[in-house]
DNA sequence: CCCCTATCCTGAGGGC
DNA sequence: TGCCCTCAGGATAGGG
């Protein structure tokens, strides 16, 4: 599934294709996606329009089409966003294809239909409901903020639980909050409140490290997740625990289990994470 | 506040 | 070969 690294890269690849190029037309949209209360003023307000950012909050990708409007993109799980030559075959479940003044076409596709798209002016996006309020970003230079430790020391939650929680930390999903505990040494199935202050520290210090490798290799491709031009990331074969229960553990050599944790899938060594 | 579960949804993979 | 079942999970809503 797309998390922060992935949606990263997508970003990467496509904001130097998107910036400055014109929505020439809305060849198709699939309302059911559309979020509102974009969804009435979308194909009308959109054709002409020429985009001046991209950007990535989260795991949500910001389309700027001049201001105030923006088109937001959230990947759910199976979700991607790709730019395709115009005269390409869209495949099945591609729900928004927007075609650009560069004779390519920026496509949505998502065939579990998780994610979502929505328009509008941010803060009328928040507003709504439409756009949740985001905790903190792990790649910026102050990460983690005092919100984020403060955020650790005082929840009786699992780790793993905090660490998905968006409205903390924004963008760390299933795959890189495995990835960050084993790092850090730390079982997810911990309360987050009884850390050591030195455990929160090698915890959160490991998110950003996690993630950029991730980065590097272009993002974790085990199903659905594609770069912006359609192509996998090399990131799964480097991962420590995520997709490897059963497997031996690249530190110790025990077996990985394999333990349900805050409703998802967790892995983790027995003997390294205490 | 916190947890769990159901919901949305399709495709992959195992069993037979 | 092919069918059926289960499972995967990000976000959210609702119940305990």
């Amino acid at each position: 599934m797309p998390e922060l690294p992935e949606v990263e890269t997508i970003v990467r690849d496509l904001r130097p294709h998107l910036l400055g190029r014109q929505i020439r037309q809305v060849v198709h949209i699939n309302p059911q996606i559309l979020r509102h209360p974009g969804a009435a003023q979308f194909g009308e307000a959109v054709p002409g329009r020429t985009v001046d950012g991209v950007l990535r909050r989260g795991k949500f990708i910001h389309v700027m089409l001049g201001r105030p409007e923006r088109l937001v993109v959230h990947l759910g799980m199976s979700g991607t966003l790709i730019l395709q030559p115009s005269e390409d075959l869209a495949r099945p479940h591609t729900h928004l294809r927007l075609l650009l003044d560069s004779g390519l076409e920026l496509r949505y596709r998502d065939p579990r239909r998780f994610g979502r798209v929505t328009f509008g002016p941010e803060e009328q996006l928040i507003a709504v409901g439409s756009l949740p309020v985001l905790g903190a970003e792990p790649l910026a230079r102050a990460f983690p903020p005092c919100s984020v430790e403060a955020a650790l020391e005082r929840s009786g939650r699992s780790v793993k639980a905090v660490l998905l929680d968006q409205r903390v930390i924004a963008g760390c999903g299933n795959i890189y909050a495995d990835e960050a505990c084993f790092l850090a040494r730390v079982r997810p199935t911990r309360r987050a409140s009884q850390l050591t202050k030195v455990e929160r520290d090698r915890l959160l210090r490991a998110l950003p490290i996690v993630m950029r490798d991730a980065i590097r290799r272009r993002g974790t491709s085990f199903s659905d997740y594609r770069d912006g031009f359609g192509a996998k990331g090399e990131a799964f074969e480097s991962l420590f625990v995520y997709g490897r229960s059963g497997y031996a553990c690249v530190r110790c050599g025990s077996t990985l289990r394999r333990a349900r944790v805050a409703g998802r899938t967790t892995v983790y060594c027995m003997r390294c994470q205490s």
